[in-house]
DNA sequence: CTATTTACCTACCGTGTCAATAGGTAAATA
DNA sequence: TATTTACCTATTGACACGGTAGGTAAATAG
C-alpha cells in the first residue's frame, strides 16, 4: 500500500509544477495549500531533495523548486524517492538478497509479472498527467 | 508490499491444489513440505479457514481441505483473507471513511486507475494457474 | 475407555515502520 | 542585524509484522 508519505510527496510535486515560476516556493506555502503539516512536509521534501528530484534553497526568498520539467518525471521515481521501493514483495526489491528457493518457488512468476505491471504502469505516468 | 502472510497463504493453497485427495492434509506435512514454521502457518490457515477457503477437521485423520477446486478461486480472494484488503491507498480501502478532499484530489484518479488494475489483475488469476 | 493425533484458541514478544512533533542550526537576503 | 527560510537530529505513540508458547477441544484408533 502507498503510504501518506509518498501521497504527500505526490501532492508536493503537483503543487509545486502548478505553481512554478522563476521563484522558490516556500514550504509553508504548500502545507497551507496543501493542508498538511509542514513539519511532517520537511521529512518528505528533504528525500525529494535527496532523489535531486526538486532543489531547495534557503534564506529569504529561499524554497523549493522543481528540477526539470513535469512531463520529465515519471511517477515511479517520485514514489520510489519517498517509499524506498516500489517492488511487490520484499525478495524482488533491489538491495534483497536473492532467495535459494527461486527455482522451486511456485509463486515468483506471478510476483514477477505483478511486479514488471506496477513498475510499467507508474514509469509511463508522468507527473504532468496528474496537472488540470 | 505483499507480506508473508499473503505469500506462505498462497502457498498453502498451492500445496493443498497439489496433493489433494480425499483425505484431509495435517498441517505437519506442509509446513515440512514448505519449510514455514508450522506455529506460524496456523495463524495464516486460521483465516483462510475463516474466510471459508479451506475446510479443516480436528482429530486423527484431520487436516485441512479446499473446499473447492483450484480453478474456482481467484488469487484475490485468497490475498484479501489474509492481506486484509488489497487497496492500494488507504482511502480506498473497503472500510475506509470517505474522504473529504476527493473531490479537489489531483491524485486521486491515478490511485484510482491502479487500484482497479491491481483488482483486475488478481482477479484474472486462479489458483489452478499456479500448479504446474 | 484411553492414548494419540490433530485443529483451534489466547496470549505474548521483539523489531521496525509510520505519521507526526519538537527544537534546534545554518544559510541567505533585506 | 534581524528575519526568513531550508536543513538537521532526535523523540514519540501507535501499530503491524513475523514468530513463539502453551494450552483446550475434537476426533479417531486401539
Amino acid at each position: 500500500m502507498i503510504s501518506t508519505k509518498g501521497r504527500y510527496a505526490l501532492r508536493v510535486m503537483v503543487d509545486l509544477a502548478e505553481h512554478h515560476t522563476d521563484e522558490y516556493i516556500p514550504l509553508k506555502e504548500i502545507a497551507d495549500r496543501q493542508q498538511i503539516s509542514k513539519k511532517y512536509l520537511e521529512t518528505i521534501v528533504k528525500e525529494l531533495v535527496n532523489a535531486k528530484l526538486v532543489k531547495g534553497v534557503s534564506g529569504k526568498g529561499g524554497g523549493y523548486k522543481l528540477s526539470k520539467k513535469p512531463e520529465k518525471y515519471t511517477i515511479a521515481e517520485i514514489l520510489e524517492a519517498t517509499e524506498g521501493t516500489l517492488a511487490v514483495v520484499a525478495c524482488l526489491s533491489e538491495n534483497a538478497e536473492k532467495c535459494p528457493r527461486a527455482k522451486q518457488c511456485v509463486t515468483l512468476p506471478l510476483w514477477n509479472e505483478y511486479n514488471e505491471m506496477v513498475h510499467n504502469f507508474f514509469k509511463s505516468k508522468k507527473l504532468s498527467d496528474l496537472l488540470k
